[in-house]
DNA sequence: AACACGATGGACT
DNA sequence: GTCCATCGTGTTA
């Protein structure tokens, strides 16, 4: 297996606050055979009172993933034809779990390529939750799975990124509007391969650790 | 049992 | 910028 970086993440990677894991989370590396993308955005949910995740209505079978403890994914069918892929943090019962917004390639272009439609370029190929899926081959089978065991799909270390951006999630209009605005979106400063660029901000490092 | 709607993306004006 | 495919989920009755 080709993995292009450290070592995969442990357990207690995953399990502390959502907002420090979401923070982490960016700069490593997602392997799926031969395909390695670097997380260059993401999005936190859950917690205390979130209006905006999916674990608002408490546990139901759809998010039963997002109550496990941390490391495991949490894939959900969204439109009818999407399957994002999030990342479940804290512990047993927190209801939190981080989506992936956007990646930039680290191996596997052409596999990359090919699951997205065979011609396109650039960011446009990863910079969105349901293009990192389709690049990864992350479908609803990939629901529960333990991203820190070996095999199949998992989490490695990837270089720590310099500046962070942060600012609100991405099409959330249903939730309450402190919810709507809590900036909960970070991603990669002076990285291409993010979407939805102009409503983030720099922020400072205090936010994380 | 019916219904409204979505943590999006691609095509098009 | 606008429009809409597509289907499972959660809500309501």
């Amino acid at each position: 297996m080709l993995h292009a970086g450290g070592l995969v993440l442990p357990r207690a990677f995953y399990r502390r606050p959502v907002t420090e894991v979401a923070v982490d989370l960016l700069g490593q590396h997602l392997c799926h055979g031969d395909v390695v993308l670097r997380v260059t955005e993401v999005e936190a949910y859950g917690g205390l009172e979130d209006s905006a995740s999916h674990c608002r209505f408490g546990r139901t079978a759809r998010n039963e993933p997002m109550w496990q403890a941390g490391g495991v994914a949490y894939v959900f069918l969204c439109y009818g034809v999407h399957h994002p892929l999030n990342i479940v943090t804290g512990p047993e019962e927190e209801g939190a779990a981080i989506l992936i917004r956007a990646c930039e390639p680290v191996a596997g272009l052409e596999p990359i390529r090919a699951r997205r439609g065979g011609k396109l370029e650039g960011p446009s190929l990863l910079n969105g939750p349901g293009k990192v899926a389709q690049a990864l081959g992350v479908d609803l089978s990939f629901n529960a799975h333990r991203l820190y065991e070996p095999g199949g799909l998992e989490l490695r270390e990837g270089p720590r990124p310099g500046a962070i951006l942060r600012g609100p999630r991405v099409g959330v209009p249903y939730a309450h509007p402190d919810h709507q605005l809590a900036p909960l979106r970070f991603a990669i400063a002076d990285c291409a391969w993010v979407s939805h660029r102009d409503s983030l901000c720099v922020t400072t490092s205090a936010i994380h650790r």
